[in-house]
RNA sequence: GCUUCCUUAGCUCAGCCGGUUAGAGCAUCUGACUGUUAAUCAGAGGGUCCUAGGUUCAAGUCCUAGAGGGAGCGCCA
């Protein structure tokens, strides 16, 4: 029968036809092939599931010219009869009775063959990757951590907020921004003092893409009780590492009548809902990934391999409770660490105040606790200006949340809700008062002790994925120097 | 922005102390085989050795600069 017989809304998804219920059905798949063995056996793909569907041909009977042309990623559909495999690798197969060549795809040019590739190289050919396991494991998971989420969330009685993306606000102290403007770059109008004249700016003033919705979230927060924004957020910071994107997604919770615990609460409850929807949906992607790393692992020297294999890590961080503990109590553990006695830190510990780096982030959760770190109230100095000033008067209700292998996932704290003292902070780190009067609002009328954080998706598809870098787990990553697609 | 490593066929890589016509596996193409599982077997084609200078009788190999990429650091999520 040809094609356009039948209507595309017949064919049937892999993923359905793996499970083995409909054998014995004449059935119509459509998808992209994979490989094509000994002139027989097409591994179809259509991307409802990692496994491929065998189409078996008879080539004796099929049209040579036809066979030619199944090459990797050529799109086709095929009816036939699902019966039991006889061969050893799959448990099911179509017997094809009618094939169509939906997409020819020059195998001389196609750039993906059915052997590993590099994700260097891969990260190239973003547009393409979509379709190698890997990144379709990947991107599945991503998908169902952003559904459990919200699943999460609106179980909880929260409400999702739609924080703006273009900001009017330049205060948000979270990063250097990027400018929105319809201004022309050359021969912008300028004002008396000769400044760029923004009130003739599509906004009729300067505009930037947001760096968090936090703002616009305390003050839904201060109506509704309970709500939370999952949105892009954007950072015109030159940052060169693989944690680091200028693009990516941030879910920021935001509830009233809430303290520091009840955050550290809420964050970790999170996590482990969103780790355990994945661990007990995504089976098939795990176990691929999982396998992908122990390959990866064979390749390194001893003392670089991951202690776990990725399920077990996942396992591990469900069942066991996050390390609570003070900067000044984390600060002791560091003074006292071997690597600080022996002088193995790049930055030694030697006394209170001082940012925690890198090194002291990962020896705290990789090697003193060896699980996920929960660290609070810090100095005021190195946190931001909308945190809850503590009774010493010298450090804030702030939580950090340390992750094996991804350092920082959730960043957040108890508000400060008293309007003279959040004055007084926004004036010690020269906030500009009169641009954020609407901010002030919020403690003006009806302020409340509520408190909120910062959860990075991409960080957490990294942990959850196992993948090493961040430009790997968003489709089209945008860093320094690159904008592709 | 800083530090460091890398760049050789479509992909992954080898190429020794600077010395003849730059190699392998996979992929591709041609043929064989026909219940394969990254199919197998035989054969063929495929190179701006990242770019530009320099040193040298001689540079893929050494030096300088630039471009691109990785890892680490800082900023953070």
């Amino acid at each position: 029968m040809p094609l356009q017989k039948i209507a595309m809304a017949k064919r049937t998804k892999i993923k359905s036809l793996l499970s083995g219920s409909l054998i014995g059905e004449t059935v119509t798949v459509m998808g992209w092939v994979r490989t094509f063995r000994n002139n027989q056996f097409i591994a179809l793909n259509d991307g409802s599931s990692l496994g491929n569907l065998q189409i078996v041909v008879d080539f004796e009977k099929e049209d040579a010219q036809k066979l030619k042309r199944l090459t990797t990623s050529a799109a086709i559909s095929a009816t036939g009869k699902l019966v039991a495999s006889q061969g050893k690798g799959q448990s099911v197969e179509l017997i094809c009775e009618t094939l169509e060549i939906l997409g020819d795809s020059d195998a001389e040019k196609y750039p993906l063959q059915p052997k590993k590739h590099s994700l260097e190289f891969l990260r190239e050919i973003a547009h393409l990757r979509f379709r190698t396991n890997t990144f379709s494991a990947v991107f599945r998971i991503r998908h169902h951590l952003a559904i459990a989420i919200h699943q999460f969330f609106h179980e909880k009685g929260f409400y999702y907020i739609h924080s703006p993306i273009i900001t009017g606000s330049d205060a948000e102290g979270a990063g250097e921004m990027f400018k929105v403007t319809t201004l022309p770059l050359e021969g912008a109008p300028k004002d008396d003092q000769g400044n760029i004249n923004f009130k003739k700016d599509f906004f009729g003033k300067a505009t930037n893409l947001t760096v968090s919705g936090q703002l616009e979230a305390e003050l839904a927060a201060l109506a509704f009780s309970e709500v939370y924004t999952f949105g892009p957020t954007f950072r015109a910071e030159n940052s060169n590492t693989s944690r680091h994107l200028a693009e990516f997604w941030m879910i920021e919770p935001e509830v009233a009548f809430a303290d520091l615990v009840d955050n550290m609460d809420l964050a970790e409850g999170l996590l482990k809902y969103t780790i355990k929807h994945v661990v007990e949906n995504c089976t098939e992607e795990l176990d691929f990934l999982e396998n992908r790393l122990l390959e990866e692992e064979k390749q390194k020297p001893q003392h670089e391999r991951s202690e776990m294999p990725l399920k077990e890590k996942l396992m591990f961080c469900l069942e066991n409770d996050f390390q609570r503990l003070t900067y000044t109590e984390a600060i002791d553990i560091l003074k006292n660490s071997t690597p600080n006695k022996k002088g193995k830190f790049q930055y030694p510990i030697e006394a209170w105040g001082a940012d925690l780096q890198s090194e002291h982030e990962r020896y705290l959760v990789e090697k003193h606790f060896k699980k996920p770190v929960i660290l609070t109230d810090y100095p005021k100095q190195i946190k931001a200006f909308y945190m809850r000033l503590n009774d010493d008067n010298n450090t804030v209700r702030a939580m950090d949340i340390l992750f094996p292998g991804i350092g920082e996932i959730v960043g957040g704290s108890q508000r400060e809700e008293r309007l003279s003292v959040l004055e007084s902070r926004m004036e010690e780190m020269y906030i500009p008062l009169e641009e954020m009067q609407w901010f002030l609002d919020t403690r003006r009328f009806g302020t409340c002790p509520h408190a909120g954080f910062g959860l990075g998706f991409e960080r957490l598809v990294l942990f959850v994925t196992g993948m090493t870098n961040i430009r790997d787990v968003i489709p089209f990553p945008r860093f320094p120097g690159s904008a592709e697609f």
